[in-house]
DNA sequence: CTATATTAGTTTCATTTGAAACTAATATCA
DNA sequence: TGATATTAGTTTCAAATGAAACTAATATAG
């Protein structure tokens, strides 16, 4: 009985498609990823053209609104970015004028980060676009659902962190 | 009133972070980021060292693994990558032995891709390593959850290549 | 039919990326 | 103190990426 099942599965379904065949479109680093490239790359996109920045100088900018004053370790850190990331991405910031980088004087290893008055007021600016953009998406759902994303994100980290 | 609410937002916290900072670790398409490349690039591990594939070979597998002696535009399309990120793949799996890539007599424009047997054992096996893999995931996850998940994912999807 | 346009796939080239080497500053330990 | 190790950040170099040019085949218009 069991041996039947097996050979049944092993031949072809009905619309010729091969058994034991996983399908990418339900496969969940798949989904995962495709679905962040998609809002990645559309959101980057509101802010690319308009501000001149790529998505790893928005997040250092985002880093920066968050913790004026911190090194480029604590903004790798919290925008999971790496070193090289944060280096090419602040010293890109600092060409435009929106970043003024100096050094630590109790530490000269470390680097001190902070907005030019430029750079904070692109960052003013950005804020409400980004939170427009990510209401297109919650507006979607319901609160419900919205919270449901919330705690899944969540455990998929959580998970994707030890596991 | 509605002044003093707005000059109040625009201080400093208690904890000295400024006010209307978007924090990145709640912003959806940087949380859809990270966890995506968390997941991919620890999928990614498990058969780029035993098989000797990359992220894009194995799309290109399970399209074939769907699709045999589907043409790489095919390929591409239901894997989402693009045409030369199709064609690099291939050449790979091609030279590894893994896939071989003929024409479409009736079309000589059109390539005709499958596994050889190599190709077809290798798929077979990360198969299970795969669904292990998602497993992974969903086990941590209520069965109620893993629904609101896909519900989710697609939602999401949907309003990605829409809005 | 011939001329032009379109399609499939590859190659080229410039940019992006990331690992490893490197520089400079500070910490540790004998 | 002086030698060694560690840390922060930058630069270098090789590999990955993607847009645009290219080749070859087929379709379409005149």
């Amino acid at each position: 009985m069991q041996k039947v099942l097996d050979r049944e599965k092993e031949v072809a379904n009905e619309a010729g498609k091969p058994a034991d065949a996983l399908n990418l479109r339900d496969f969940l680093p798949y989904r995962l990823a495709t679905l962040a490239k998609e809002i990645s790359t559309a959101f980057a996109k509101t802010y690319e053209a308009r501000f001149g920045i790529t998505i790893p100088q928005w997040r250092v900018m985002s880093a920066l609104g968050n913790f004026p004053d911190c090194s480029a370790s604590h903004v790798a850190k919290y925008a999971n970015l790496d070193k090289v990331q944060v280096s090419r991405a602040v010293s890109g910031l600092v060409e435009m004028g929106y970043v003024v980088r100096s050094l630590d004087d109790r530490d000269r290893r470390n680097s001190v980060l902070r907005f030019s008055s430029k750079g904070q007021a692109v960052y003013q600016q950005i804020i409400p676009v980004a939170r427009d953009f990510e209401a297109r998406f919650t507006e979607t759902l319901t609160d419900a659902e919205t919270a449901q994303l919330d705690t899944l994100l969540a455990k998929l980290m959580k998970q994707a962190k030890n596991g």
